[in-house]
DNA sequence: TTTGCTAGTTACAGGGATGTAAGTAGCGCT
DNA sequence: AGCGCTACTTACATCCCTGTAACTAGCAAA
C-alpha cells in the first residue's frame, strides 16, 4: 500500500440483491456520514466514490445521483463537518455560560470537542489542503470574550484588569495546544521519552490546565 | 479544480529537444527537491510522477529509472525531509549550546526552523497521513534537557528547583504553539478577529515568548 | 574515433477513478 | 390493482496515473 493514499480494492458486495430505497434525505445523510469519516481519517484526497458507496451499501452512481459530482460531494462534506463543529462549539459555549463553569472548564470542554470528536484532524486536513474558510469569522473572539468576562469577574479588587488581547492570545495558545495534542501528541510524546507512559497525556492536560488557571485566574 | 487534490494539466514541455544528462546523484537530488516541495505544499497524495517530472524537466519514466517506483520515491522523500529537519534542529541546538542563548532564544530558533522552512507542514502531513515515525526518538527530551540546564543555572538562590517534567511540558507546549501557528495560524487569526492586522503574528510571538520567559526564568 | 555504459526518451499497457446512459424496482397515490 | 416518480443498478466511456519495453544519446575511457 502506498504511503500517500489508501487504496482499497473495490470488492463486490456479496449475495443480498435486495435493493433498499431510502428517502433522498436519508441517503444524503448516510453518504455524508461515511464521507466525513473518511475525511477525518485519511483526508480529502482519499474521498473516493466507490469506497463511500461500499461503506453505505450502494453503487457509486447512486452518490452521483444525489450529489452531482465528487466535487459537489466534497463541498457538502466540508460544509457538514464545519456545521457539526460549530454546533458542538456553540453547545459547549452556551452550556458554559448557563452553568458557572470556570475559564479552564470551558477550555477543557473545547478540548474534548476538538480532540475526541476528530474535529481537530478535519480542521488540520482542510487547512493543509488549502480550503480557506475552515474557521468561521469571529468564533474565537466570542470564546475569548466569554472567558475574558469571567476573568474580569473573578478579579481581585484593586488590581488592574488584564488586557483583552492577553485573554485572546491565551485562548489561541490553548487552541494550538489542543490541536497539537490531537495531531502530533503521540509522536511528540515518543520524542519526549514519554512514549511508554500511559497517563502522560492526562498529566500534560492537567499541567496545561494549571498553567492556564494561573494565567487567567491568578491567586489574589 | 478539486478541493481534495490538485490536478495540473500535463502540458508538454515546449521546444527544447536537447536532452540534458545529469549524474545519477544530481538527478536524484533534483527529483527529491521537487518532490519535497510538493510534499510540503500539497501532501503525499499529490506526489505524482508526471508533475515532478515536469518540475525537474524530464519525462516521468526517468524518475522510475532512478527510484524504481512511486512508493520508493515517496519513502526517499520522507527520509530526505526528516533528515533535513533533524540536521537543522541539530544545528540550532549545538549553536544554542555553544553560544549563551537563553531558553527562549532556543525556542525561537526552533520556531524559525519549523515554521519558515515548512517543516511544520511536512510533519503535520506525515502524521495525518499515518506515516508513524515522523519524529525521531528522544529529540524533544534532549531539547528539554538543554533548556532545563539553563533554567537551573539561572535559578535564584534559595528557591526550590523546578521539576524536569515542568520544563519538558513547557517545551511540548511551545512546540504545539509553533506547529499551530504554522498550520492554522492564519485561519485562527481570522476567527479571532485579527485577520486584517498585519503584525498580529509578531505580537502573538512576542506574547508567547514573554509567557515562556515568565515560566522558565521567573524574576527573583 | 569508436565503444560501452547508462541517463534519458517515446510509445504503450493496465488499473482505477469519475462520470454517463439506459433500464429496474421500491413505494406512495389514485 | 396499476400508475408514476425517482432512488438505485448495471454497463460503458473516458481520463489520469503508474509502470514496462524498446530505443536514443550524452559522456568517459580505450
Amino acid at each position: 500500500m502506498s504511503i500517500g493514499d489508501v487504496r482499497l480494492s473495490d470488492t463486490k458486495k456479496s449475495g443480498g440483491k435486495k435493493r433498499i430505497r431510502r428517502t433522498a434525505e436519508e441517503a444524503r445523510q448516510a453518504i455524508l456520514e461515511a464521507a466525513v469519516e473518511r475525511l477525518r481519517d485519511s483526508g480529502p484526497a482519499s474521498i473516493r466514490l466507490a469506497d463511500i458507496a461500499r461503506d453505505v451499501g450502494v453503487s457509486h452512481p447512486a452518490i452521483l445521483h444525489h450529489f452531482g459530482s465528487r466535487e459537489e460531494l466534497l463541498a457538502a462534506v466540508v460544509q457538514e463537518a464545519l456545521e457539526r463543529l460549530h454546533l458542538e462549539l456553540f453547545h459547549v459555549l452556551t452550556h458554559a455560560e448557563a452553568s458557572e463553569a470556570s475559564s479552564v472548564e470551558i477550555l477543557n470542554a473545547m478540548a474534548e470537542t476538538l480532540e475526541t470528536a476528530g474535529h481537530a484532524r478535519i480542521i488540520a486536513w482542510l487547512n493543509l489542503s488549502g480550503v480557506v474558510d475552515a474557521v468561521d469569522k469571529d468564533r474565537m473572539r466570542l470564546v475569548a470574550e466569554v472567558v475574558h468576562a469571567r476573568r474580569l469577574e473573578s478579579l481581585p479588587p484593586g488590581s488592574k484588569p488584564p488586557e483583552f488581547e492577553d485573554t485572546l492570545f491565551t485562548c489561541v495558545l490553548a487552541t494550538h495546544a489542543i490541536m497539537g495534542e490531537a495531531l502530533i501528541g503521540a509522536s511528540l510524546r515518543q520524542s519526549a521519552g514519554l512514549g511508554d507512559d500511559p497517563d502522560a497525556p492526562a498529566r500534560f492536560r492537567r499541567w496545561l490546565a494549571r498553567l492556564l488557571v494561573q494565567k487567567l485566574e491568578p491567586p489574589s
